[in-house]
DNA sequence: CACAATGTACGAACTAGTGAGTTAGTCATA
DNA sequence: TATGACTAACTCACTAGTTCGTACATTGTG
């Protein structure tokens, strides 16, 4: 996430559109990921920042836009986080071990993210379709992936028939679902799924559960 | 006059509160998954069934008491299936499979409730925390989980540690990420992970990536 | 000055919820 | 079995409060 902390100014510039943009991009943020689309107003928004309500129609258009804006960003961050992977020097399994745990871990810190991705598949991803910066982003996991995977496949580590898209739904299945589903989880299970006591059992879980996969014998029907 | 405490009117039912209730829900459950708590209208869900809003305010009371009807329901449907469940004469492994397999299908066969489930997550689970119903209603699939789980594990099939919930969250992660997440997941990555021509493909997914992990020797570190 | 950036005030459309009255079905009793 | 009291089920019209969006005025800055 963009601070709101910019670019220190030695003068006190009162107009600076950056700033502006980025603060109600961080407020909006906040506020779709904790009351959804619907349910967020543009009002209470333009509240929470220093500016007004005009200045969201002036730089975003709408609130369509706005949420928008806000997932683009949001994607951006995970992208970031992958594209800062560096695992060409370890073994396949230690290197989708470290994978998982990467995805693991950004997933956990940023729970707005993952509310505005459940939020963004109730509107069935039609603001992603609407965005042309989000349309044609692929995902460095995905290569790091497809390399790790050619790599353990050819020398005999891994099953054959693993493809690298399907792995990611995996992985991410896991790490969604821990910290998208807690709540409902927690109510109906009594268990916490986001507990930092048990943040290493989940994470090692997740891990092990990956390797097994595509270590296992697969000749038994 | 023969009074059976049965309404049974075979279609003369002018005035029919369970049937009223009945519609009501039903439309309620459709509009809430496909737009959201806060973005279904109670005056649209009103409109498509044959009684009027008054009936909702009548029956329930209000929106969210509307909202959490539904929610009880939908549960209530998931907890039937898994009551069908009967996996005792099955070997550990295939029981396992099995149930796996049930959750993937049930999952695959209501996305409404799977998006009712994300959109509860958004509200922190604050209907399910409000609904005596849903409060103390356990999960049969868990108790099936803990016979199957304990029986492979004295067998010497399983690995000793695994424990039910976290067996039931991993099966869980990865059916509802499958339909929950489907949009986002095929608007980025260009796969449809509900598309049927890979249903059969997905389904064994599941059951390899559990059974390899129940399987699988952990004395490597 | 020109123009980007910003603030104020407002309104049309919407939205959850209600007040008040009506009709259909039940039941006790003569 | 006819009647009238009673109540659950239902209809209609209304309102108080929101909510998105915009017209218009203003201000700072290169």
């Amino acid at each position: 996430m963009t601070s709101v902390e910019e670019p220190a100014r030695p003068n006190g510039r009162i107009r600076d559109a950056a700033r502006t943009k980025a603060e109600i991009l961080d407020v909006a943020t906040r506020e779709f990921a904790r009351v959804g689309f619907a349910g967020a107003r543009v009002d209470d928004i333009a509240a929470l920042t220093s500016t007004t309500k005009r200045m969201i129609y002036y730089y975003f258009g709408g609130k369509e836009q706005l949420f928008t804006a806000v997932l683009e960003r949001a994607y951006g961050v995970i992208r970031e986080a992958e594209q800062g992977l560096d695992v060409e020097h370890l073994d396949p399994v230690a290197a989708i071990r470290r994978l998982a745990e990467l995805t693991f871990d950004h997933h956990e810190a940023h729970p707005d993210f993952i509310r505005l991705v459940s939020i963004e598949n109730i509107h069935e991803a039609e603001h992603i379709a609407a965005s042309e910066k989000l349309g044609r982003i692929g995902s460095p996991a995905l290569d790091v992936i497809r390399r790790i995977l050619k790599s353990g496949q050819e020398s005999g580590l891994f099953t054959a028939d693993v493809d690298a898209v399907d792995l990611h739904a995996m992985i991410s299945s896991f790490c969604f679902f821990r910290v998208a589903n807690r709540h409902t989880f927690g109510a109906l299970f009594g268990r916490d799924l986001v507990d930092p006591a048990q943040r290493e059992h989940y994470r090692n879980m997740l891990g092990d559960m990956v390797i097994a996969y595509l270590t296992a014998d697969r000749t038994a029907g």
